[in-house]
DNA sequence: CGGGTTTGACCAGCGC
DNA sequence: GCGCTGGTCAAACCCG
């Protein structure tokens, strides 16, 4: 599992902004990867006619942005849950949550292997709560 | 005092 | 069937 990001995919590109980020924070290349429908999701066995799947859009936005902090000021408040050591690199795995009410956005932290000077972060879902921007 | 952070343990899904 | 990885939650602690 995830156990190499897509290299050159064509959903790759550079992404500018979030300059308001006052952090050691170095917009010099960000990969942007999204992935709005679920990749193996396909069918339940067999039928599963009965419709009215209030399946979530979760949405999945990856970011690799080259910075020396994990905790990019975007403008929410993240709530660290849990914190997981991935065997793929020497560096733990952070999971924070939106702590906003109505908020169930999650969003996960991780630095990278091969480079140690890029974090990873993705989001996953999108926020249902107005900005406190 | 409140909220945020931390670590460990537990659970579920999948692989072998 | 068992083991492993990934993911989530809870309790306790620390800081502002």
């Amino acid at each position: 599992m995830m156990d190499g990001w897509p290299p050159e995919d064509d959903r790759s590109f550079i992404f500018s902004g979030h300059a308001h980020n006052h952090l050691r924070y170095h917009a010099n290349q960000v990969h942007d990867y999204v992935d709005a429908s679920s990749s193996h999701d396909g069918v339940r066995s067999g039928d599963n006619s009965g419709g009215q799947e209030t399946r979530q859009v979760r949405e999945r936005v990856a970011f690799r942005t080259k910075s020396e902090v994990e905790i990019l000021h975007d403008g929410f408040k993240w709530k660290k849950y849990g914190k997981k050591t991935v065997k793929n690199s020497p560096n733990p795995r952070n999971y924070y949550r939106c702590s906003v009410n109505g908020c169930s956005v999650k969003k996960r932290v991780e630095r990278d292997g091969d480079d140690p000077s890029f974090v990873i972060t993705t989001y996953d879902g999108i926020h249902n709560h107005p900005s406190p921007n």
